[in-house]
Order: structure tokens, then sequence, then C-alpha cells
DNA sequence: TAGAGTAATTAGAGCGCTCTAATTTCTCTC
DNA sequence: GAGAGAAATTAGAGCGCTCTAATTACTCTA
């Protein structure tokens, strides 16, 4: 499994090492014919760089690290796809590491990334602590993608999920609700701010007294039995907003189980549009996250880094927007409970 | 952001480089003593050991490149789980690809890994050709997860998914029907089989007059599209096997919305059994491909190659089961057209 | 056609580590 | 306490590439 090296290409060429290695790295003032000539010789050897030669000497490695919290979840399975496109412009390539949904995951990821000296690291839904991020950003270029963060080292792209949250709440006003019920995200990335979102939005429209949330955790089974808690209280709410998409789908479950028609008799409405809330048998009202724009972002904020020196930390917030879709729907005077 | 070498946590220990190298690889015959005090050294500076100059030396980079032909597909992203906690317990560090669903970027990711020097690949639903494939492992050692293959050189985990095809029709059969349909998966990896797998039980069953094959693509909405072909026929099936759960919801969606009850009205049964499958408000019956098996066998070959220096290949079935769930019923006669 | 200026090519010193072979230091044994 | 054998340590030559500085080959101009 011996590789050609450039040694061998530059025998065979005809030519010394050092110019294999300029057309190689498509150095400029290299004539016509030599680097004809190199490159057939690459061509019939087989000849295919070593990155790691290449970085040992040059002291980069044109690779970036994408640390995913859970590869699993498609939200940042999504957020992924405008990171690629991104770097394949820039003329980086992307290696992704498996966070497995836990602080130690993420840090062993970072690590690995680390002895591989990549260039710079993007962390998607960290939910290790900001110090140990802070603490590889001695040794490399960190943005974190989808978390709040005020730190005076690291850059952060996230979306503006207080406005999100009133977006979802405002949408059903609108369509006439009081009785809205938040399934929330308990300690998980942009929870709090869901949170927060809703509570000032209901008080906004004087429905501070309506304001009720339940105890949810990002997942389907948390949300359906976040709303079995509704469901059993005295004043059953007419519509839900949950904190994402999985908690939704949950909830819209329990909700049918019991008997009630979504949306006729309860609205829910979802957040991060995932693949999951287009799907048509769900076809969920949800609030999107642009994900293409996140990850385009975050790309940015690496590259300013590494480019242009860049040493001051930037937050950048991303606007969400409504996506309205089937599980919401207007009112019926005296249809609920 | 220089990093400190080995060089300068030798000087520190007041000890050899040569000797540093030994502790870093947790060499034999070093004196408690020295590695106490190397170790202490490295711990001051913050040394990371540098893996590209790690394995530049030693030419091999205990490292596995896993390419996924797409990331958002749960079935791929659920087999990653089996490949890196088996990697994990032998030593070695797993880097994901993402094949962005065509094969020239599944080939670029092997490009990438195969610069990066990598161990060993693993390819996941590959979709690019296996003469390519082969090509690549004449550089590294190469498995093939998720797809047959016959080659003499690379290996492959695979599910049965003739039998697999075969225990949807004999449930549904059991069950009582005889209108089965099958909505397949075009030239996705895994269709030809599901569709023989079909053709085959529904023979057994002395059916064949009832073989009935919709086009589809592995996604909802050719789901979708080849349920409203199959309702559209004279003699409307009372149950569809779906070539994979995305189709099967797509399928699901279109006999709701002509007014049909899954499952009294039709029975529907997925393939792959993904989380979408087992979400409640679903709750399709599907085959199971056990992913976290096929994954940890594909590493077992790999490191079979690795280790064992393995020279020819290995071709694995894994036996699927059937998921019972609540989109199939008994078939109640008289209640299909 | 000499000389200046520019373009093209190359020599050679690393990059941070591993690994073989050689050297030094310990332990015993008698 | 000398000598043999084992254990611990180290010197030094790469691994495959990049990059600076030096060299050589052109192209023009007067």
């Amino acid at each position: 499994m011996a590789q050609p090296t450039m040694q061998q290409v530059a025998e065979r060429a005809g030519v010394s090492l050092a110019l294999v290695s300029l057309v190689m790295r498509q150095a400029p003032n290299v004539s016509d014919y030599r680097r004809q000539l190199v490159l057939d010789a690459a061509a019939e050897l087989g000849y295919r760089p070593n990155v790691l030669a290449r970085n040992l000497a040059s002291r980069q490695t044109s690779t970036i690290g994408v640390v995913l919290n859970d590869i699993h979840n498609p939200f940042f399975a999504e957020i992924i796809d405008g990171i690629q496109a991104a770097f394949d412009e820039a003329g980086y390539r992307v290696l992704i590491g498996n966070g497995k949904r836990s602080p130690s995951g993420e840090a062993e990821m970072i690590e690995t990334f680390l002895q591989f000296r990549v260039d710079g690291i993007i962390s998607a839904g960290a939910t290790m602590s900001m110090a140990s991020i802070e603490a590889a950003s001695e040794s490399t270029k960190i943005v974190v993608v989808g978390r709040s963060s005020r730190s005076q080292l690291i850059d952060s792209v996230n979306t503006d999920d207080v406005s999100g949250a009133r977006m979802a709440v405002d949408h059903l006003v609108e369509l006439g609700h009081h009785r809205i019920a938040h399934i929330d995200g308990g300690t998980g990335a942009g929870a709090e701010a869901r949170r927060r979102g809703y509570s000032e939005a209901m008080t906004d429209h004087g429905l501070s007294a309506e304001i009720v949330t339940a105890g949810g955790d990002f997942t389907e089974s948390g949300g359906y039995l976040a709303a079995s808690e509704l469901l059993s209280q005295s004043n059953q709410p007419t519509a839900i907003f949950a904190a994402n998409d999985l908690s939704a789908a949950g909830a819209l479950h329990r909700v049918e189980d019991a008997g009630l028609i979504v949306p006729d008799d309860v609205s829910i409405v979802g957040y991060d549009n995932t693949a999951l809330a287009a799907m048509q048998h769900l076809s969920l009202t949800t609030v999107n996250q642009p994900r293409d724009e996140l990850g385009r972002l975050a790309v940015r904020f690496v590259l300013e880094r590494l480019r242009d020196k860049r040493t001051d930390s930037v937050h950048h917030m991303v606007a969400p927007t409504l996506v309205n879709r089937k599980t919401s729907s207007r009112l019926i005077t005296g249809a609920a409970t």
C-alpha cells in the first residue's frame, strides 16, 4: 500500500522535487512545458498528495472540523449543508465529528480535531461548558452555532429565539387563541430564550394570566408527557407552542389520543422547521431557523479570523420566520372545552 | 497559536526527545520516575501530540473515515453509532464525511480521506460505482455497508433484503391480505433485492397474479405519488409494502387523503425501522435493519484486514426482523373496495 | 552583444514526530 | 566487586512535503 511520493514524480518527470511541489500547489511562474511534464508523471504514477506531510511543513491543514452535538438530530444534520457549501467554495475540506449528545463526546471530538491541527472548528449546538470551548480556542479558531454566547474569545451565530417564540405566539393570537400553553426544552440549547419569548409575547398581548408552561426536553416522548399534563388541567389550552418540532410531534400524538382534532380543537406550533415538520403526514406549523444562513455565517466568521486575522469576537443573530402549515387554525368559538 | 512540541517537553523534563516519544506512545520499559517527569512537563506545557507528524513518521493514522451517502438519511446517521462504539473500543478515531447524496460527493470524500492517509474507510450506502471503490482499495482498506457486493477486493456487510421483504409480505398475508402492492426504491441501494423478495414471497403464497409494483425513489413524495397510482387502479390493494420508511410515510399520507383509514382499510409496511417509523404519530409497521450490528461488523472487517492482514474478501449478510406497529392489521372482509 | 531585469528552477534546511541501533545504567550472581 | 545479562535511555536518520534563498535561464534594451 505504499503510495508514490513527490520524489518519484520528480524523477519520472526529470525535474526537481521543488518544481513538483510548485506545480502541486498551483504556483505561478512555472512554465507550461514543465507543468505538463509533472502533471503527466503524476498521473502515470497515480500520485496523491500526502496531506499529513504537506501540512506538517506548511503548518496549516486547510481543513475545518465540525462538531455536531448529535448527528441524529435533523436540525444539526441540516446545518451541515450550508457549512459544507461555503467551505467548498473557499477551498477548505470539512470533516465531521459526532458529539454523541454529551459534553464529553463533544470535548473528545474537539480534542481529536486539535490533534489533527485543523485550521478551525465549528461547534453546532454545543452543550459543553463555554469555559472548555474557550480553552480550546487557544489552539485554533472556534465558532459556535445555535447557541447564544457572549464570550470575548469565541464567535457565535444563533437564531433570535426570543423573537421566534414571539412569532409563534403572535400567530396563534391572530388566529383568535388566548389559552396558549408552552412545552419547553428544559436545559437544551435555545430553550431558555424560547421560554422567554413566549412569556414576553403573552404579556404583550395582555395574556399574562394565561401563561402555562409544561416541562419538556426536546424529545418526542417529552412532548407527549407535557401535553398530557396540559390536557388534564381544568382550563385546557386551545393552542400549544412546543420548543421544537420533535416535542410538537409528541404533543400532537397525545392530543389525538385524547380524541381531539388538530387543528380544529387544538392548534400546535413547533420550532426548527426540520424535514420532520415538512413531512406531509405531520405538516406542522413551525418556526423556521435558517440553517443554511446559520452555517454560512459560521463559515464566514471562521474565514475572517483565518484570513483577516480578526481577533475581537462577533456574535450574530439571524431572524427566524413562521411557516404556516396544517396544525394551526382559527379558533372556532365554543369548540374547545 | 504555536503549540508546544516534544522537544520542549523533553527539555523541560530534562530527558531526551526519544524518551518523551516513548512515554507518549505508552511504551513499556520506561521507568516510573522518568515517565512521571515527562507527564508532568507535558501537563505544565499543555502539550498535545501532533497527529500529523506522528503519522508521517509511523505511516499510520489510527483513524478511520466513514463516508455516509447522505447525512440527512436517518438510516445512515444511525449506522454511525455502532461504528463509532466499536472503533472507540479498538482505539481508533472516527471521522465522518458527507457524500451529499451523489456519487461524485462520495468520491470526493474518499479522496479526502485517502489524502489524509486514513487507515481504513467504511462507505455506507454507497451509490458510486464498484469500480471506483475498488480503485480506492489499492490505497487503503475499504468496507462497504448497506450495499450488496461480490467484489473480490472489498468486504461488504449488508442486510438480507430479500428475506426482509419476504417477512413484510408474509406478515401481511398472515393478516389475511391478498392484494398486496409494492412501492419500490428505484435504483437506490437495496431496492432491487427488496423488489425481488416481494415477488418471490407473493409467488410462494400463490399470489403471483396479485403482484403490482409502483415506482418509488426512497423519498416521501415518491411514496405519495406511487400510492396515488395504486389507489387509482380498479383493483385497489388492501395492503402496501414500501421499500423504505420514508416512502411508506408518503403512501400513508396519500391513503389518508383519499379518505381511507390506516390500517382498517389499507395496511402499510415500511422498511428500515428508522426513528421516523418509531415515532408515535406514525407508528409504522416496518422491517428492522440491525444498524448497530451492521456497523460493528463493518468495523470488525476493517480491523481484520488491518491487524490480521486478511486479504481475501468477506461478504456478510445480517438478518432483518419485522417490527409490528400500528399501520398493519387483519383484513376486515369486505372493508376494502 | 553586453548588461540589466525578470522569469523559472533548484538546493537544502526544516516541520514534529517514530524507530532502529547503539549506548548507558541497573541487577544479579558467584 | 567483577562481569554478564537485562533494562532504560539516547542519538540520529528519516517520513513527505514546504519554503526561503540562491542559482540558472531567458528577454529586452541600448
